[in-house]
DNA sequence: TAACAGGAGCTTT
DNA sequence: AAAGCTCCTGTTA
């Protein structure tokens, strides 16, 4: 519940990438939050009540301003306004560091601690949670469309598309109506816009339609991954259907859902091909667990891939690194 | 100590 | 026969 308020304000405060795909820190914050079960400590609500506040929602997240370096100028922007009304207790700035940065630092010095069983919880609750809120986005914005008769992409819009989603958005958040100041905009038009370019346009309520935008902008660009993701499962599945699955096309199926499996194989450079087991005890457990050998190992895995060598499908890096190996042909 | 390289014989499909 | 599996010796970081 608490998940889901704090999900709201975040959507207001156009940070919906941030808490689908929350980075170190955040992430094991959320986690620990939601296997609490007490939730992110929120305090009240009533500037969002407050009629005059409109302009400035999520301006009580106590626990999310502490968080992001890169958003100090919105920091800053909420806390001069939130001087004036009463936020709440906040928490203390995190200085714990980096302890675990798994799926989210792509650098090479990174130190893949094995996660602890309490952490694996952590993660599974927060993917949970995670899906959750994706799928109230998706079931929200797929009615809107439905209602209106627009695509879910607002970059295919023309400018009758961006008027029937600005009427509708301004009914979402009771906002004053501002259509004909984005009269002559289409889609494309919209999405490249800025925030200031929203400010310009509509001072009062740049920063709710610019952020709703986004979370429209995340949703359609999360369906285009997913259904990537979805082809390209289709045809590894349908390329060799009957046939027993090769062991490099398996490590490519892990490093597809980086959801899933990014804490033991990751991508380092996806275009390269170069990827990393991070845990090679569990890689070699769900290849045997695949291909029904129990007793299979990494030492026997990677005497597998050593057989690719010569057959020129997955070789080492130019820079050999431990558990490092590249696809010959990235695709 | 774990990962790496590669030979050799065996098994599964 | 292809693609791994298994076991092994020896090397490297």
């Amino acid at each position: 519940k608490a998940y889901f308020a704090f999900a709201d304000d975040c959507f207001k405060t156009n940070c919906l990438r941030k808490l689908l795909f929350p980075t170190g820190s955040l992430k094991r914050r959320f986690s620990k939050a939601i296997s609490r079960e007490d939730g992110l400590e929120m305090v009240d609500h009533k500037p969002r009540l407050d009629g005059s506040d409109r302009g400035h929602p999520g301006l009580y997240l106590s626990c999310f301003d502490m968080l992001f370096t890169e958003d100090a100028a919105w920091l800053v922007r909420v806390s001069d306004s939130s001087t004036s009304t009463d936020v709440g207790p906040r928490l203390e700035p995190c200085q714990e560091p980096e302890q675990c940065p798994v799926i989210d630092s792509p650098g090479l010095g990174a130190s893949p601690l094995s996660p602890t069983l309490e952490e694996q919880v952590e993660e599974r609750s927060l993917e949970q949670v995670q899906s959750l809120v994706v799928g109230e986005v998706l079931k929200d914005i797929e009615t809107a469309c439905k209602l209106l008769n627009i695509t879910p992409d607002p970059m295919e819009w023309n400018c009758g598309n961006v008027q029937k989603w600005l009427l509708w958005t301004e009914h979402l958040y009771r906002l004053p109506q501002v259509g004909k100041a984005f009269q002559d905009l289409d889609g494309k038009d919209l999405c490249s816009m800025s925030e200031e370019d929203f400010r310009q346009r509509s001072p009062q309520c740049s920063e709710t339609l610019h952020a709703h935008l986004d979370i429209w902008k995340s949703a359609a660009w999360m369906k285009e991954r997913c259904s990537e993701g979805e082809e390209l499962w289709s045809e590894a599945d349908s390329s060799c259907s009957g046939q027993p699955i090769h062991l490099w096309q398996f490590l490519r199926e892990l490093l597809l859902k980086p959801h899933s499996y990014g804490r033991c194989i990751r991508w380092l450079n996806k275009e390269k091909g170069i990827f990393k087991i991070e845990d090679s005890a569990h890689v070699a457990r769900l290849w045997g667990l695949r291909k029904n050998r129990p007793a299979m190992n990494y030492d026997k895995l990677s005497r597998s891939i050593r057989q690719y060598y010569k057959k020129g499908i997955i070789r080492k890096p130019d820079v050999s690194q431990r558990l490092v190996y590249q696809f010959v042909h990235p695709v």
